[in-house]
DNA sequence: CTGTTAGCGCTTTCAG
DNA sequence: CTGAAAGCGCTAACAG
């Protein structure tokens, strides 16, 4: 067959309008080969440096770039990064901007990947979107916020806030049971002795941690936490908005709600919005993460802040240092501090100042 | 190098900590094919439903996942649509949400490529990432703030805010120039007289734009420019910091400056912080993009929103009709209002309140 | 119903 | 110094 033919005319800027430019144009272009074509772009020995200015003429003429993909699969170093995300929101975008601070200078390219709240978008995407990118597309991946860290998989991973409990793979997690204790004692400090939770999804150990956080703090300063205080809010706006509403409707409703993550605290602004609930006035409201949303709530949202994209510059620098193997990871948990920012959202209980 | 082998053997669970799984490993493993295995991960005809199932099970067992670039090597159609952005900041990241949100139902999954501030990522680094990934690793590509729309290129492409002048793209936009009016309208309501502006690149028009909505507002109201009150920023941190503080050192300094970006008004944020000059009491200051990061400023950045989520989606939106054209794009040039948004950075002059 | 074969675009021996 | 050929993991004819 004679598929990457001369048949259409390649010369000049006739190419305008074509679609993808292969290697075998160019070589076809150059009269050569497209072996010949490739030892040029890989500046390998054995190129006449006549045929090599040619080849590298026609190339530029053509703006020829080599396929990502060919290139991939043939080859077992890609020089390219994985980001995997479950989707992109507020926490992963964060991590990737950390990402791509610490990718400059180190020569990798950054492919961020995400199935994008997909139906089958479940429990082990993880593991799924590993499979698809790992070994052919990526040298190595950061899985943020993965359910599972059973990935059995062997290759340079490392996991951003693991949802689940202690594994092999390295990971970058933030302090949660201090930061839960740090924003409930806030609270505590105001004068709140009702504090409300809305919790996160439960089978995950950043949730769990924050709820143990939340009983740490009750614990210490000698306050019973009040079981019916506690409501399911799984991370997700709408059950958070719904579990906010219950607390508030309660006979004898909490003065103040920490929120498992930002995203539950600002669903329970909204829900004391529409109970005519003023807060600070009549509720406090503290959240997690710190996301950039979080300051434009109204009013700006009290919540623990966790270092997101500092966390995502460390993923990569471990994962550089993991894939070049230079020398072993010291650390191969590292946990960063977290801090309380404190906005808008929190006041004295009863309306004081 | 002999890596993929069956020499290892992969019966049992055998293959904790092997690299990834290939077809050739399932099909051995059930004893059938490749084809086989092939067909039956893509659901074809012609294939008993007893080997069906052995392979599902095999396939499961052995956690397999067809490799995403040997499938885009192989298949014209991938269901992958990119976006391509020269860094992740505030603003691609964004556009990234917005395009997140549009893409759910689609059934496309997303993959977002960055060179990652690479020293050769310069003008032009769209028309290399296109050729990289266009055709093979992708069916379409949004190209975010590209600085040429020269693309020259076959294949579903669309451009967000495009740096450059109009191309034959289908771009999406803001109104730059409105919003530059909103801005410094505000600030001339606010008895503002003497503005000064930090531009933006020189080469890219959305920067051309703003700066002659600067110069609008004031014809329109009657006060004239003072050239010396024009300082280059570049939409970098950096030189908008050496701009900033240059107007702000000049002997006749302006009571308020104008920002081509939030990132530069940022940048003026802080000489104004260095120079020690109280925001809003002695200058104010807006800014243009309402990144996140613009709330959490000190002051609170007031600032023209571009709807930049809103921009990703449409972006999205537009790329999945030109995919499956079903039916022509209707206007190829989407361009979306801006808004004002009023935050503690500016105030009338003189320190009045 | 199943396996064999031929590539997708590229890199890499290995002959010429 | 150059090109022919093999093959990365996968899919799509086409035979058996």
């Amino acid at each position: 067959m004679e598929p990457t033919d001369t048949a259409v005319p390649v010369h000049g800027d006739a190419r305008r309008g074509m679609g993808r430019v292969t290697m075998q144009q160019v070589a076809a272009e150059a009269g050569v080969s497209v072996s010949t074509v490739s030892k040029v772009i890989n500046d390998r020995y054995g190129v006449a440096s006549e045929t090599s200015r040619v080849v590298t003429e026609v190339i530029e003429r053509l703006g020829y770039e080599a396929s990502l993909v060919a290139r991939s699969l043939r080859n077992r170093r890609t020089n390219v990064i994985g980001v995997l995300v479950a989707d992109f929101e507020p926490f992963s975008t964060e991590v990737l901007k950390g990402a791509a601070d610490a990718i400059r200078g180190t020569g990798y390219e950054l492919v961020a990947y995400s199935a994008g709240g997909r139906v089958d978008a479940h429990v082990g995407w993880e593991r799924r979107y590993l499979s698809r990118v790992m070994g052919t597309l990526v040298d190595g991946a950061v899985l943020v916020t993965p359910t599972i860290t059973e990935v059995q998989y062997e290759g340079p991973i490392v996991a951003v806030d693991p949802h689940t409990g202690p594994s092999d793979l390295p990971t970058v997690t933030a302090d949660n049971l201090g930061g839960a204790r740090l924003g409930v004692d806030h609270l505590i400090a105001l004068g709140h002795r009702r504090i409300g939770m809305v919790t996160g999804r439960p089978d995950l150990v950043s949730a769990q941690l924050r709820e143990q956080g939340y009983r740490d703090s009750h614990a210490a300063a000698g306050i019973p936490v009040d079981e019916q205080l506690l409501a399911a809010g799984a991370f997700e706006p709408e059950p958070a908005r719904a579990a906010a509403r219950s607390l508030l409707e309660l006979a004898d409703p909490p003065t103040a709600i920490f929120a498992a993550n930002d995203l539950s605290a600002l669903a329970t602004l909204e829900a004391a919005a529409e109970l005519d609930i003023d807060v600070p006035g009549r509720l406090s409201v503290v959240g997690f993460d710190n996301i950039p949303e979080s300051a434009l709530a109204h009013p700006p949202l009290t919540t623990v802040q966790q270092p997101i994209r500092q966390m995502g510059r460390e993923a990569i620098s471990m994962l550089v240092t993991l894939i070049t193997g230079d020398h072993v990871v010291e650390e191969v948990h590292v946990s960063l501090d977290t801090t309380l920012v404190v906005r808008r959202s929190t006041a004295a209980p009863g309306g004081a100042s």
